[in-house]
DNA sequence: ATCATTCTATTTGTCTGACCTTTTCACCTT
DNA sequence: AAGGTGAAAAGGTCAGACAAATAGAATGAT
């Protein structure tokens, strides 16, 4: 590791010195100098180490901590330890920055509905071939809820949601639910928020169904026409509802 | 916003005071109460503002920092400031979990490279039908590189790297670009990583012309098809290096 | 009068040292 | 032997001070 002479002595050093100190851990335990459940030297100690003070050495750790890096207990068995990378956490990290994303309208409505529509007929593929009897299970309880016709509005948005994140959990391929996330957590519940209350939840209940029978025959191409086609009735829906909204601005 | 009495009293509370100080202000932010660029108050105002001192503050600011919401500048007319939300920064991010996740060895080589597949896959039909005339003269600079005899085997693979980032800019999907960079800046990486002493070079390279070409006739399916080719390809070589790696180890 | 320089005020960055809270474990009491 | 009790260790918080960067005002020289 590093001493303080490292840090800022041998040039202008913009950053400071808690942002180095974070980049060595995280360096450290990228290269796997730090395994997981390692436990780093006390706070008192890593600032002696880094010759820093442990205010510092705390802020370095909290970026750290903020990236689900390390996790801190207290107590004399407690002290910071390397945490084993989660993908759940990820998973939510990158939902909630889509989300902001989103928000910011760099990302249009077009794009995401494209961009659903391609990665969810993927999801549909993958899933046609690697489903269990549980995933079509999970599957079939969600488009039997949809059936309901006393069910509210946002309970069948949350259905609806549990039934993407069904379809890609069936396909049993982590790097794939990785990059899902971001749509699971972010796009689609965006698209749902917009246009919820104009849902033609029979249609989609139908199409939901249609798309779970594709998927127990393991007809991937067949389930990722019929996600191509639901996803293509919201785009409809979706510009109908942007220029009814445009329109009653406009008034 | 919230004082101390919002913060500690009424309930068990199992988190630090800066987690919950920084939950708020990411709350304040999300929701839209901070507008991007907005200035929030100096450190001392934040500190007497909830009712906590200023080092906790500081934690509470650098979690947010890093995530990418607020920057800080020194100075009269510095301050802590919202940012702007970053496709960039984010995808850099998700670039690093992704790394450590594939280190974990929860990411298989056999799902990578399916996720790899078909999302590419997805890219290229996008494309073909969205590439610009600047696209195509990247892809196909990259495609000349790597006629090159003399390139080094490191700077094959960059260029590799650069054709497939080409590629998904090429689909001028933001969303779809968002989800893309795990893929290009880990999955790709590391693939690259394990294989290429044995890269047929060659092949890639007429692999990739060949794409390119698809891209450029707007022939999507022609082009997700080559991609699909080149990546089965790839699988191959992958088993084989792996089959001698554990051959050698048993020796 | 204009330009360069210096000064000053403001804000984040860092340090010091102390105290509080939680948690474990050994010791002591019953 | 069981259970309570307190010491010790570690992270969590606090208070106040000083350092460093930086923009803008004041000042000086040309």
């Amino acid at each position: 590791m590093a001493l303080r002479e490292d840090l800022q002595t041998g040039g202008i050093v913009r950053d400071g010195l808690s942002r180095q100190v974070a980049d060595q851990l995280r360096a450290a335990i990228v290269e796997g100098r730090l395994k997981v459940d390692d436990r780093l030297p006390n706070e008192e100690g890593l600032a002696q180490h880094f010759g820093v003070s442990r205010p510092t050495i705390r802020e370095a750790l909290k970026i750290l901590a903020a990236q689900n890096l390390i996790r801190s207990r207290r107590g004399p068995t407690g002290g910071t330890f390397v945490s084993r990378p989660d993908p759940q956490g990820l998973g939510s990290a990158i939902a909630d920055a889509a989300m902001l994303l989103v928000g910011s309208g760099d990302i249009g409505m077009e794009d995401m509905l494209t961009a659903r529509a391609e990665t969810e007929a993927v999801c549909c593929r993958l899933a046609a071939r690697a489903r269990t009897a549980e995933d079509l299970a999970a599957l079939r309880a969600e488009v039997a809820l949809q059936r309901d016709a006393a069910l509210r509005d946002e309970e069948f948005c949350a259905s609806d949601l549990r039934f993407h994140r069904a379809l890609v959990q069936a396909t049993h391929n982590p790097p794939l639910k990785l990059m899902m996330y971001a749509v699971i957590e972010s796009f689609i519940p965006v698209t749902n928020m917009l246009i919820y209350r104009d849902h033609e939840r029979r249609l989609s209940a139908d199409l939901h169904e249609a798309i779970t029978d594709a998927v127990a025959a393991g007809d991937g191409p067949g389930a990722a026409d019929l996600m191509a086609r639901h996803l293509e009735g919201m785009r409809g829906l979706l510009t109908a509802t942007l220029d009814r909204r445009a329109a009653g601005r406009a008034e």
